[in-house]
RNA sequence: GCGCCCGUAGCUCAGUUGGACAGAGCAGCGGCUUCCUAAGCCGCAGGUCGGAGGUUCGAGUCCUCCCGGGCGUACCA
């Protein structure tokens, strides 16, 4: 039992002693910012006051008097919060569970093995993947970590754009580089692809078919379409590769149109009455449902739009018995999400079934040309060049780091830095000097064996860091539940900032090794530090290196 | 114009279901190292939480309006 259930618990004893109502929606309990407030307080005295038409702190008194506990050092009512302090053999008997449950240490069973697809990156492949896809990547890659040690049985898919008039675009793009490495000056189209990246391709492309394809034929928007759409897979998966994100599942637009289902939800929808014809196309009324605008799901040429072919893919999902799907998806797809949350909606699927992890973009500080990046415009840094120049930890680490939904301004400078002032290394390192007072401990003999951990005595851990430091161990699930239920990794991030930040002080102050007594206890409390860093780190997708 | 997101210390940002004098890192200033790696540690200073109303015993947190920034507003994806 951790702190938050013990002071549940024991508050709920108090309640009944006292014949007070417990509140439906749970007894509140929090972990004071202040140390003088104790180590878990509760503010159940102001959620009772209104019902019993009793002042707050008059409750608070009647539950300090009724509050007992073998854990409870003490019980205070101050303003009307009830303030808790626990005996540090409560805390011990903590440690001593969460060594016991090892690497396993912060995961649960909500999920309780249900299917949750976590979709994102999804990049189109018209070029490479660039640093703004590599957020994406780091985020949905650490989502899906993080719903799996809920216990969700989770898959991670790619879906792959590889038709339509981007398509096309990026075809004619290569072609006229093609053509330009034949010594002709032919353009790339306005809205097509700028970047350089496909330069060499056509001059290889050059080099093998000479000139095979001399005007922009149906043949050669065939031929460049598949060696463009092969060239800038290998690109992405290049790229992913790099960060260290791979795929269970890769979804083809081509095979939801084989296997006829965007037509089938079409026409599911168009029996819902939520469709009519305008210029030769097929809307959506979704105005009627509060909507800014009605989308085109059928173009006036017979083709669906990318939108139509969006909501037959979540139609797919769900019928591929995911309880719970997460798309992942940049701040530009807003209005796409309500649309098709909308025609999931009309079509009578479950309101939680999907949901979306909307992010905002990112913005290089310290790079000159790149702080707005463009795929078309070829302006952009890729992903690949920035890993290789930072490393797959540090560029995984800082696209977490921030919340979504919020910009997120890249350091280049404090990241390029190798010091502890980089909050990547900061966490890494205190796992790694653990490490290394465990190898210390071994040359001199000191080190514990599996079963001294389970035996050993803890009650030489009366500093206050190392009471603090079992009290933020204590944490660690909850902090894993939050960050993945509110799409939020880089809650993990501080907390496990948080925890190095109170790791190496301690470290710097207090001699681990050769103190008699005390060293099988603190080795068994950095067993547990250790492990919790690592477990953290791992869920971000982020090593934890042994030496350093 | 409309929709969504953001606006907290000089900079980059946290702030859990509204709660106890608003936090961290960096930058600034001042100290500290004979040690299990100094790729460090300690301390000081720094904010009318964009603005104005409202709800509440209590608002950075909820509601309304305004200001500033981003994104979208395509028979593109």
């Amino acid at each position: 039992m951790r702190l938050e259930a013990l002071a549940r618990a024991v508050i709920a004893d108090a309640l009944t002693k006292l014949s007070l109502p417990s509140p439906s929606e749970g007894i509140p309990v929090k972990r004071p910012e202040k140390a003088e407030y104790g180590d878990i307080s509760s503010r159940i005295a102001f959620l009772l006051a209104k019902e019993l038409r009793r002042p707050p702190q008059g409750i608070a008194q009647d539950l300090v008097t009724a509050v007992s506990h073998p854990d409870i050092a003490s019980a205070e009512a101050v303003g009307g919060f009830l303030n808790i302090r626990l005996r540090p053999v409560a805390l011990w008997r903590f440690l001593r569970e969460i060594l016991a449950e090892g690497e396993g240490y912060g995961g649960w069973d909500l999920g309780g093995g249900r299917s949750l697809q976590v979709e994102f990156v999804s990049s189109n492949p018209t070029g490479p993947l660039t640093v703004g896809h590599g957020r994406q990547a780091a985020l949905g890659d650490a989502l899906a970590n993080l719903f799996s040690a809920l216990g969700w049985e989770v898959t991670r898919e790619y879906y792959l754009n590889d038709e339509g008039r981007q398509i096309e675009l990026l075809a004619k793009s290569l072609w006229a580089r093609y053509r330009q490495a034949l010594g002709e000056d032919v353009p790339v189209p306005e809205d097509g692809y700028h970047g350089d990246y496909l330069v060499p391709l056509g001059e290889e492309l050059a080099r093998e078919w000479g000139n095979k394809y001399p005007g922009w034929t149906p043949e050669a928007a065939e031929a460049f379409r598949r060696v463009a759409v092969e060239r800038m897979m290998g690109m992405i998966h290049e790229d992913l590769a790099a960060i260290g994100v791979s795929f269970d599942v890769w979804t083809k637009e081509g095979d939801l149109h084989r296997r006829g289902l965007v037509r089938e939800v079409f026409e599911a929808l168009r029996e819902k009455g939520v469709v009519y014809e305008k210029d030769g196309a097929f809307w959506m009324r979704s105005t009627s449902y509060g909507l800014p605008r009605d989308p085109v799901l059928i173009r006036s040429d017979g083709t669906p739009t990318y939108l139509m072919v969006d909501i037959a893919y979540h139609v797919d999902k769900y019928r591929r018995g995911f309880a719970r799907v997460i798309d992942v998806q940049g701040a530009d797809h807003v209005e796409e999400q309500q649309q098709v949350k909308l025609a999931l909606k009309i079509l009578g699927y479950p309101e939680g079934f999907l949901d979306y992890c909307v992010h905002q973009f990112v913005t290089l500080k310290g790079r000159e040309g790149v702080e707005r990046m463009s795929t078309r415009k070829g302006k952009f840094l890729r992903l690949k060049d920035l890993v290789d120049e930072l490393g797959r930890d540090v560029v995984r680490y800082f696209m977490v780091r921030r919340k979504p939904e919020a910009h997120l301004v890249f350091d280049m400078e404090l990241a390029k830095k190798t010091s502890m002032e980089n909050p990547v290394y900061y966490v890494q390192y205190a796992h790694t000097r653990i490490a290394s007072i465990f190898r210390e401990a071994e040359k001199r003999g000191e080190s514990l064996t599996d079963h001294g951990i389970r035996e050993v005595d803890l009650s030489p851990l009366d500093d206050p860091e190392e009471i603090a430091l079992i009290k933020e161990l204590d944490r660690f699930p909850d902090v894993v539940r939050k960050a993945a239920e509110g799409y939020g990794p880089h809650l993990l991030c501080e907390y496990l900032e948080g925890l190095a930040g109170i790791f190496h002080p301690y470290y710097n102050r207090v001699r681990i090794l050769g103190q008699g007594k005390a060293t099988p206890a603190r080795l068994a409390l950095l067993t547990a530090v250790k492990t919790v860093l690592a477990k953290g780190l791992s869920l971000l997708g982020v090593s934890a290196p042994e030496v350093m």
